[in-house]
This record gives structure tokens, sequence and C-alpha cells, in this order.
DNA sequence: GCACAAAGGTTGCGCATGCATGTAGTGTCT
DNA sequence: AGACACTACATGCATGCGCAACCTTTGTGC
């Protein structure tokens, strides 16, 4: 899928004022796309149907298992797995209601909640990550 | 198959038992998700605040300007810009409301239908296309 | 101690998306 | 022609997202 003959966008209605590089990045910003769409497009059908478990759902249950000491404010979470504060807000409700994490008070400040994985968590996130990783092996390697 | 702690996704060095390849895979997953986040959610923000278009409108806009042929069916517009068929219809339902594309039915197919730029919607695509490339050289080259 | 601004998180709301379904047109087989 | 499967769009519905407003806690200045 090359971009040679169809990008150039400004076909007839339009002085194509720097075209080589622009059609260079519109090459890289498509392949982008494309890989994203492909990749999260599989990943959430296959993660969905076999762990119940969205892409951002198993995204954040990595992050929490990769260090899995109290460190895991929302706010730094909702950062790594680029979302909302309230859409990470609602992505911990449901994983709490799915017992998967546990909302925690911080001490020190009492504003401050941390996310935790439970056993059950941990235990849906190790069962997933293979069918993760296998996945991404084959559409991330080409 | 010892899966208790050997992701260490967030581990600055740790020695990874069973993954080197698995680190790397996911390095270059989270460098997608990364890029894919911070390009799609600039160029949302400043495509809309400067041209009232979000990412998939102007994508779509793109591919309609690239080739104005009538040869723009629903179907094949929304695989090229990873859109579901109803999420397309109402997409283009969004931008015929505003005037930039119109639906044309087509003669030999009498269930085709086309999408084509309108003038509106041309000069709109012209004028939100440097405010894209721009942000995408900016964005992309790194 | 008392305002007041700012930060962390939650909730109300509107919107875009995908899935499933509905409708219309096409092609095939008998 | 009539029945059937299939394709192309449109639409009802549920869900997840971001923005803005809100509440609580913290920190700062008086």
């Amino acid at each position: 899928m090359s971009a040679s003959q169809s990008v150039d966008a400004t076909a007839p209605s339009g002085p194509c004022l720097d075209g080589r590089d622009d059609d260079a990045l519109v090459a890289r910003w498509r392949e982008l796309l494309d890989r994203h769409a492909r990749t999260t497009g599989a990943l959430e059908k296959v993660l969905q149907e076999r762990h119940q478990l969205g892409v951002s759902e198993f995204e954040v249950l990595e992050r929490l298992a990769g260090c899995d000491r109290e460190q895991n404010r929302m706010q730094a979470l909702a950062d790594t797995v680029h979302l909302s504060q309230s859409a990470l807000s609602r992505l911990i409700g449901r994983l709490e209601a799915d017992g998967l994490v546990s909302r925690s008070m911080c001490s020190d400040d009492r504003r401050g909640i941390f996310a935790c994985l439970t056993p059950a968590g941990r235990e849906r996130y190790e069962a997933a990550r293979p069918t993760q990783r296998q996945l991404l092996a084959e559409l991330l390697n080409d």
C-alpha cells in the first residue's frame, strides 16, 4: 500500500507546494493509523472474548502488575494509558466491580487514591498476557 | 511457566527471565500507543478549534479530495479510515449536514452511494490541511 | 485560625463508536 | 417469475470517552 499516486490531495485544484515531504509524512501518518487500528481492533476482540478484558483494561492491569507497590495513583495511571481522569476513574470502577483491582486510600495524602491488583486481578492478567503477546508478535512484526 | 513477576514492564533494568523479545515487543507496542495518542489528541484539538473538524472527518475529506472522481463508496471509505460502516454513515451524515459533502446515488448499482466533496468541503479541507501537516511534522519527526 | 487557590478524584452530560437489526437492491438457481 | 442468499446503507441501542462541574483535601498567605 504505497502512497505513490493517490495521496496528492491537492490534485486538480491546488498548487502542490511541498509535495514530496508531504507525501512521506502522510504515508507515515497513515501507517501509524493503520497499525494502530489493526492492532487495537484485533486485540480488543480477542481479549474480550477470551478474557473479558478490553485493551485499556489490560493495559491498566499490566501497569499495576508491573509495580505492585502501592504507587499507582489514579492520575499517574491515567497518564500512562492515555486516558482522561474521568475515563480512568470509571475504568477502575469497572475493574473493581469485577474484583480485579481495589481502591485503597493513601495515608499521607488523603485525596490520593491507589489502585491495587487483587489476586484475581493478577490471575486474570497473567492469563491474558500470553494471548496479548502472541497477537502483538503477529501484528507488530512486519 | 513461571509467570509470577517476569514482565516487570516498568522496572528500569530488571533481569528478564523469559523475555527480552517480550520486552522489546511491549516497548514497540507502547511506543505505538504513545505516538498514536499524542498525535490524535493534539490533532483533534487543533483541528477542532481551528477548523471545526475531527480527525476522522479530516481523514475522510482527505480521501475524498484525493480522488474526487465519484468513486467513493461508503464501504470503501469506511475501510480506508478504519471505521465501522455505521460510524462512517453517521460521519458522512454530519459532513453532509455541514454542507461539506453530498451523497449521490450510483447509476449502475442503486444500493451503492457515493460521497462527494462539495466546493465548501474542498475549501474546508484545503484550509485545514496545512494545520494538520504542520502538526504531523512536529509530532512525527522524532 | 480563616480565607482562598490549587490538586486528586468522582459524577452529569453530550457525543462518537460498534454491534445487531432493518430496508432496499442485486445476482443466482430453479 | 419466485425464492433465496448476499451486498450496501441506514438506524436503534448500549457503551466508553472527554469536558465541565463538583466535592474533598492540601497548601499558602493574611
